[in-house]
DNA sequence: CTCGCTGCAAAAAATTTGCACATTG
DNA sequence: CAATGTGCAAATTTTTTGCAGCGAG
């Protein structure tokens, strides 16, 4: 039974992580279930003891043990973000556009991340310098923070 | 006595470091002389232990405490960026240039980091799109992971 | 059934804090 | 001299590891 509420339909980016991970043939357990589902619904960066404590809010219970090594996992997968200004973890919603490719903007006030939705590699002058400079991009990170334009009339 | 290496003439980063300390008042010491020095000599990133034991190998000897320290003092004053894939500090010679900006390239295979020169904020796509969210960015970083030239041909 | 995943206990590593003493300006 | 910064000890926090038992496929 690795079911998480029964039979409530999942969202976008819990059904495409479950198919990620069943594609890479790792096992759908409630525990990840659940950290899925929990990730999903956060607006902010959860780091591993964020994360548990999010999770034990919805009455279900995972060791922070587990935490680490499904963040770990879903790292691995592009499923979710590392935000180094709010040390968490992000759920990527835009998965599979840009692939391991990453482009947020983080409000210093409230906290909220936005993903982008610019192509790095498409970036005119960034793609410009680095091929000029024969290096090989496989990943790219893009984080830019500020203030967000509701934060920002105070 | 806060000198070094006695009449070693500072290279242009650990001057500049030192300028900008005195600047906002904070002393010159022969802890973040040491520190400011081996994070100019090195092509890695360190991080606090690391940094540690590079210092004592030049045959000084500072505290890890004093190098957290240190190091927390150097990243407000954007002395040093943090390389995430490399989980380290790296002494930031273009600085001045971008502000708290921060665009490096990190090569996978050999470790090496370089810094590019591109101003961020003149990035067409990327500030286009910021500016279309209305979002005032005060710090942006960028890093591309990867293979550079001379480790390609492996 | 079997192998992967989980929880628990515990170890190891990383980071922070308090305080007396040393040093810079 | 008067802050500031340093080292040392120790507390905290974060992350990793080992292993027996459970559960997904």
């Amino acid at each position: 039974m690795a079911d998480s509420g029964s039979k409530v339909k999942k969202t976008p980016f819990v059904s495409a992580a479950i198919e990620k991970l069943r594609g890479v043939g790792m096992r759908i357990t409630s525990p990840r279930i659940a950290i899925l589902e929990t990730l999903d619904q956060s607006d902010l960066p959860l780091n591993a003891y964020a994360l548990q404590e999010a999770v034990t809010l919805t009455g279900k219970k995972v060791d922070v043990v587990s935490v680490y090594r499904t963040l770990k996992v879903l790292r691995e997968l592009d499923l979710v973000h590392y935000v180094q200004s709010s040390d968490g973890y992000l759920a990527c919603r835009l998965e599979g556009e840009h692939g391991s490719a990453s482009e947020m903007i983080v409000c210093d006030t409230c906290g909220n991340v936005m993903e982008l939705d610019i192509d790095p590699c498409a970036m005119t002058d960034l793609s410009e310098q680095l091929s000029s400079l024969g290096f090989k991009a496989s990943r790219i990170t893009i984080e830019v923070e500020g203030v967000c334009k509701s934060c920002d009339g105070q």
